[in-house]
DNA sequence: ACTACCGGATTGGTACGACCAGTATCCCCA
DNA sequence: TGGGGATACTGGTCGTACCAATCCGGTAGT
């Protein structure tokens, strides 16, 4: 089978159905019986299935069936499997992670520079110095952008902000070395280096950044991550759009 | 019992249990057989109850047996049973909280000056009008800002920002309210109004706000969101702390 | 024709018993 | 003392059965 476990079987498939809209919200999900019978396994398996969805937010299950819940409903591990869903991931749902990702990184960041200990802003600087090199290209931009913001998360100590992060980096970021990969891939045999490298130019953000830093002013710092998030997003986005256009071959529904 | 199924009961049991340090990250936890003994009833209830706690990021179950797992691997849905163990709830982690809500209210805020719609913005405006008014005392305050935080980031229709919002929000904002009213009981025959009003002054920030919401200026607005929610933070967890020496008498389980 | 009610079919929650394939553990042997 | 194998134990699955709550369709009453 696809998973270890059939329990898991039944989960990725109902979980996959449910994400791609097979069901309406409210809709009934199958019983346990039907899909017991369906996937030749026992009324237990399923049933573990259905309480998965239900933790996930998107299924409530109680006597008289289950139903399928709003996406609002969901909990924010069902973005990861929401990302998943689609090869490259849908680009729209990438950006609003990157959107959020960005609000914590760049409120990490004013927090670092304000209140932050020395180590933690030595290791941003020595980022940042690697970010001023002139000979980089878009990829390697890319790669040292995410290593300063984790850097800058990295410096707070703040449980429920490690927990946000890892929710959607392990799932979106995991992905994202992915999609570097694809990009790579794509732009070795076409002209999409250079489309990249024309789009993801910092412009004076990073001089900024590194400045402000420096000089210990919280709100100019912010600014800058702002600023140079917002070029990081953009740039996905693109990519991802490209990407998804240049992929009209292979198939969208399996 | 205290829950409305059977599972329910050892999966509060167990959760708290974890939740409260009561097992070493990596320490096995009973076995399926062991808890069905202990609570009286069969395997496949206990097989539930371990299978929502790994779901809940806090356990890990394979053969050989259920182990917990360190608090950052958890799913964002611990936060509320975290604030849940002790009434009122931890100052600290009440804090991380309103950080990374704040994070997010100061990026959306910003994001529907420069580019939300009109009735959004109205919307805002409004609260924001209902906030300068001078005869407020702390309580409305608060309300009031919580509302304004609210107002902007409706003005978003980020999925996943709505999600993280609602995991957050649903749990904590719950508990604010239930706060809230301890709050006002406790000041209500003692000097805390006194205090928290002397405490939560907004200063200039508030026509900070407004002048930069008028002007669609939307780094300044971030800055006032950002000034006046990290007031509002400083005031919570002031007033959880007095709250929580105050009451040392009362009960825990209402 | 419409509404209100009622009873059977269905569903999830739980119970008991059993087997398998891995893991942990410890004891024995080299 | 160190390695290896026997054994108890664990979770994963299977099968059957009963209960209470819910759902749904038909019926009786208006």
């Amino acid at each position: 089978m696809s998973g270890q476990t059939r329990t898991e079987d039944i989960t990725c498939e109902l979980r996959d159905q449910v994400l791609r809209g097979q069901y309406r919200p409210g809709e009934r999900l199958p019983s346990e019986r039907d899909l017991a019978a369906r996937f030749h396994t026992t009324r237990d398996v399923a049933r573990i299935a259905l309480k998965k969805l239900e933790q996930l937010g998107i299924a409530a299950v109680e006597p008289g069936g289950a139903r399928v819940q709003p996406v609002s409903e969901a909990s924010l591990d069902v973005i990861g499997h929401l990302l998943d869903l689609e090869s490259p991931p849908d680009p729209e749902l990438v950006d609003q992670v990157l959107e959020v990702v960005g609000a914590l990184v760049a409120a990490n960041a004013r927090m670092s520079v304000e209140r932050g200990s020395r180590d933690d802003l030595a290791r941003v600087r020595e980022r940042i110095e690697r970010l001023r090199k002139p000979d980089l290209d878009g990829l390697d931009r890319h790669h040292l952008v995410q290593e300063i913001a984790h850097a800058f998360m990295d410096a707070n100590d703040n449980v429920v902000m490690e927990i946000v992060r890892r929710s959607l980096r392990s799932e979106l970021f995991g992905r994202m070395r992915e999609v570097g990969v694809e990009l790579e891939a794509l732009h070795a045999n076409s002209g999409f280096r250079s489309q990249l490298e024309r789009s993801f130019s910092l412009g004076p953000h990073v001089e900024d950044m590194a400045r402000a830093v420096e000089q210990g002013d919280g709100l100019a710092t912010y600014e800058a991550v702002h600023q140079i998030w917002n070029q990081f997003r953009r740039t996905v986005r693109e990519a991802l759009r490209l990407a998804r256009k240049t992929r009209v071959v292979p198939e969208d529904a399996p």
